[in-house]
DNA sequence: CGGAATCCGCGTAGATACTG
DNA sequence: CAGTATCTACGCGGATTCCG
């Protein structure tokens, strides 16, 4: 509790250092969340992911891998090969965030009802 | 397992009604953690919550705030005095995505260090 | 196959001014 | 006090083209 209240406090600086600002800022986006947990399984192909994650463009496929790749969540290994074969796979830190990264969405998943109700609610009372 | 299999697979939905998809293109982003988390230790009134949270304009902060109204995570409650009180407080669904919402931040936290080291050390092998 | 580079539109979010 | 309204800019992200 008094960890809890610690962290609490940290909540609120606009430091850069703020473990929220910052986490959120990083996997928060369109496609981390998504890129991260279509490796939960074991690794998997550049062009594989493009196909598995319906929507996502090869520049922000690139783009998002690489930043996942720099903070340790993603090892990127290149086999040389013609053509060349690459493969990407969750480090041991990338699995640790899926995990609290999967309640979340778990979370989410079961009161998705609820949501889209209290939406539907506000809206109704709302319109014009 | 076999629960966790059958969400995994929602995950590469395109879909509006895909959940992963939904939770984070709604509290992923900017300002919504930080605001929920300002109000896990009871109601707070607008001025205070914008002093509170460094950096957030009056803008973002009643665009944000009526966002999380609407999907029913936070209660706005005027009372008609003047000058005119606004309280804003969690709902239960609030609280309740407070939780796993909290783990996450509380991972990152753990892993802070952990993560920017990884920076670094790619930052490091990659400049130039 | 797995990118890099470029161009560009559109939405998010900041600053500012005004109001019940 | 708690907003609304408007204007603007910056950057996210899509589409396209080219390359080792």
């Amino acid at each position: 509790m008094s960890d809890t209240k610690t962290q609490a406090r940290r909540v609120f600086e606009q430091n850069e250092r703020c473990p929220i600002r910052n986490v959120v800022a990083q996997i928060g986006d369109k496609w981390s969340i998504l890129i991260l947990f279509a490796l939960v399984d074991g690794p998997d192909r550049f062009n594989a992911l493009k196909s598995r994650i319906q929507g996502i463009s090869q520049r922000m496929l690139t783009q998002t891998l690489r930043d996942l790749e720099r903070d340790g969540y993603i090892k990127r290994t290149v086999y040389p090969q013609v053509p060349v074969k690459v493969e990407y796979e969750l480090t041991e830190l990338g699995r640790g965030l899926a995990k609290p990264a999967w309640q979340l969405v778990s979370w989410a998943d079961d009161h998705f009802d609820e949501i889209n109700a209290a939406r539907t609610r506000y809206d109704e009372a709302n319109k014009q």
